[in-house]
DNA sequence: ATGCCAGCAA
């Protein structure tokens, strides 16, 4: 590994551990070894230190020289001789610098640890060491979370006297804060005398990743002065704990704060957006990146890809995919994944082939993307096979999320009894993903069976999920068990298992209008249901009838359409279709599943109001154009 | 001739 043109010296070899000169041995009548090297006020003590330094075998360079000049540059000339001799041989170690080069690669490598070995080896050599070898090596260590180690060469930073190196410190309070010691990275920092912007970024993101984003928020904005990364680190932050409304308007701050995001700021932010549905903000955000030439970064394409996917723009993400330079095995897996969630199965299959014929190796979220695409398509045969061939042809071991869309495979396609011995014999623990698929099938192919086997399961897996029982319920109802219905009611309540409220959105210039199932907070809510009432009257006269069977309350027929009335996606749609010119599309974004009676509704609404409405529930999209759906009534 | 902090697909 090591080359011999690289250095004269030899280096002991990986496994050594005879101690050399480097390891003090017997009392030593010097100053002791932990006694901090900083003090010395005389040109006298700084030579006890020198030879204290030659004897227990430490480079020069671990003397501060700032201090060394202020001693000896007043005193005698052969001080300052001295001084300069110091110098020299402090600072002319081109070893260390080669070797710390060869650190910081290994370190940055993809096998770290390669660094650490590097770093006991040079320990037992006589090569020095200075503050950059340390800073690689502590960032082996705070990628490998190797926190013993860490300990140690912070140790070493204090023993050694580098401890005013402020790029050194940070890399120290880096060390503990990625290895997940935050207590330790908070005395640190708190003690720090001095801190510049990059302590503060480091804090600010480590709060983040642990999620402690009231303290992540109140450093940033106790602290001094912000840069870019300040910024993005905390709107990442928001992203990351699905914050995405508090990640914008952090966005909006920074704008007006005059700061210029970079790269990564818009990846952060589009990721938001994504998450959020805000097509406007995503749209301004692509037309900026643009202008700054940031089409050539990979990931910025990913990201916008992945936006344009989540607000329902499927074509627009197409087409940032297809003008991409250079693509990588996230931005195939992304445009696969969106196509199978447009329905598109026929497309995600293509690309696939495509992207294998590039030479792209797929990867397990690539497979997700296709079992997908053959699952919503009713692919049965292709599904079996992609399953098949992920571990066969590509060494891709099958993940839970992999076993959930087999099931949901084979239950879409009626095999529920093979579904059900495919879960029994998973390798894995099933999930209520699993069981969730087993009972969507359920659902669709009305097996009141296998829906109580699968609720047998989500009742212990997730047991405070109301969305399985409501969906059994619907089996029973559909096959007019209505004492069953009644008993799903009693468990439910007894269960404490409390409705999650739905909500819908749409967003129109930039604002994000929310509307949650029931409730009327809107301002201009009067007209919405005015609105609506005019819609119903339409929607009767081609042949409308409500389908209560989703509300699971204890009402008479009036009531429960009452309620279907104001479920969020029908409120939004209607806002949606006032608000926009005609010919407009609409997307709304949901957090629950669509239900069948708004599903029933919406088609008819796109073609009653002549409009695409494009809807994203939980798990997929529905596109409603002319009187039918995307999804071809499957979900 | 070398150093610390922010981001993407499920």
């Amino acid at each position: 590994m090591l080359s011999p043109t690289v250095s004269s010296r030899q280096l002991p070899p990986l496994q050594n551990t005879t101690p050399t000169q480097n390891t003090p041995k017997g009392p030593n009548p010097c100053p002791p070894s932990n006694l901090p090297i900083t003090h010395f006020s005389s040109p006298s003590q700084l030579q006890q230190l020198h030879s204290h330094l030659i004897k227990s075998g430490r480079p020069l360079s671990t003397l501060p020289l700032s201090s060394v000049a202020a001693v000896c540059a007043l005193s005698s000339p052969s001080a300052f001789s001295y001084a300069r001799q110091i110098f020299h041989r402090a600072a002319h170690q081109p070893e260390t610098v080669l070797w710390n080069s060869r650190l910081n690669s290994l370190a940055s490598s993809a096998s770290p640890a390669d660094a650490l070995a590097l770093f006991a080896r040079l320990r037992r050599s006589d090569i020095a060491l200075d503050t950059f070898t340390l800073s690689f090596v502590l960032k082996a260590c705070s990628k490998l979370s190797a926190l013993s180690l860490g300990r140690a060469v912070h140790g070493l930073v204090e023993k050694l006297g580098f401890h005013s190196d402020l790029f050194l410190l940070n890399t120290v309070l880096h060390m503990y804060a990625s290895c997940g010691e935050m207590d330790i990275a908070r005395l640190l920092f708190d003690k720090m005398p001095i801190r510049d912007v990059v302590t503060w970024n480091i804090m600010i993101t480590q709060y983040t990743k642990v999620g402690e984003m009231d303290i992540a928020r109140e450093l940033f904005d106790s602290m001094p002065e912000r840069s870019i990364r300040s910024w993005t680190a905390l709107i990442a932050g928001y992203v990351q704990c699905r914050n995405p409304r508090q990640a914008i308007h952090l966005f909006h701050e920074m704008e007006a704060a005059g700061m210029r995001p970079n790269e990564v700021t818009v990846v952060a932010v589009l990721a938001a957006c994504a998450d959020l549905g805000a097509l406007d903000l995503g749209r301004r955000v692509h037309e900026y990146s643009d202008q700054c030439g940031f089409q050539k970064n990979i990931q910025v394409c990913n990201t916008l890809i992945d936006m344009y996917i989540k607000c329902g723009c499927l074509a627009i993400a197409r087409r940032v995919f297809d003008g991409m330079e250079v693509r990588s095995v996230v931005s195939w897996s992304a445009m696969i994944g969106g196509h199978a969630m447009h329905g598109q199965g026929e497309e995600a299959l293509e690309l696939f082939s495509r992207m294998t014929r590039a030479g792209f190796q797929p990867n397990a979220v690539t497979f997700v993307g296709l079992l997908h695409a053959c699952s919503h398509m009713g692919l049965l045969e292709e599904g079996r096979q992609f399953f098949a061939s992920m571990s066969r042809d590509y060494g891709i071991t099958p993940e839970i999320k992999h076993y959930g869309c087999m099931v949901d495979l084979l239950s879409r396609a009626g095999l529920l009894e093979e579904a059900h011995e495919f879960i029994k014999n998973m390798p894995v623990e099933p999930n209520s993903v699993v069981w969730g698929a087993l009972l969507g099938g359920a659902r669709v192919h009305k097996s009141i069976k296998m829906g109580e086997e699968a609720i047998r399961h989500l009742s212990l897996l997730d047991p405070l999920n109301d969305g399985y029982y409501v969906v059994l319920s619907n089996i029973y109802a559909n096959a007019g068990h209505w004492e069953n219905v009644a008993r799903m009611r009693r468990l439910m309540r007894d269960r404490g298992v409390k409705k999650t409220p739905g909500w819908s959105t749409v967003a129109l210039d930039g604002v994000v209008h929310e509307f949650v199932a029931g409730e009327s907070d809107h301002p201009q809510v009067e007209e919405i249901y005015r609105r609506w009432e005019e819609l119903l009257e339409k929607l009767r006269q081609r042949g409308y009838i409500p389908d209560t069977s989703a509300v699971l309350h204890d009402m008479d027929e009036g009531e429960k359409e009452q309620v279907l009335y104001r479920h969020s996606e029908k409120l939004a749609v209607v806002f949606g279709l006032m608000s926009t010119p005609p010919g407009t599309s609409i997307r709304i974004m949901k957090n629950l599943r669509v239900c069948s009676d708004c599903h029933a509704a919406l088609k008819l609404i796109s073609e009653i109001a002549d409009r695409e409405i494009i809807v994203r529930d939980r798990n997929r999209f529905h596109c409603f154009k002319g009187g039918s759906c995307s999804c071809r009534d499957y979900w």
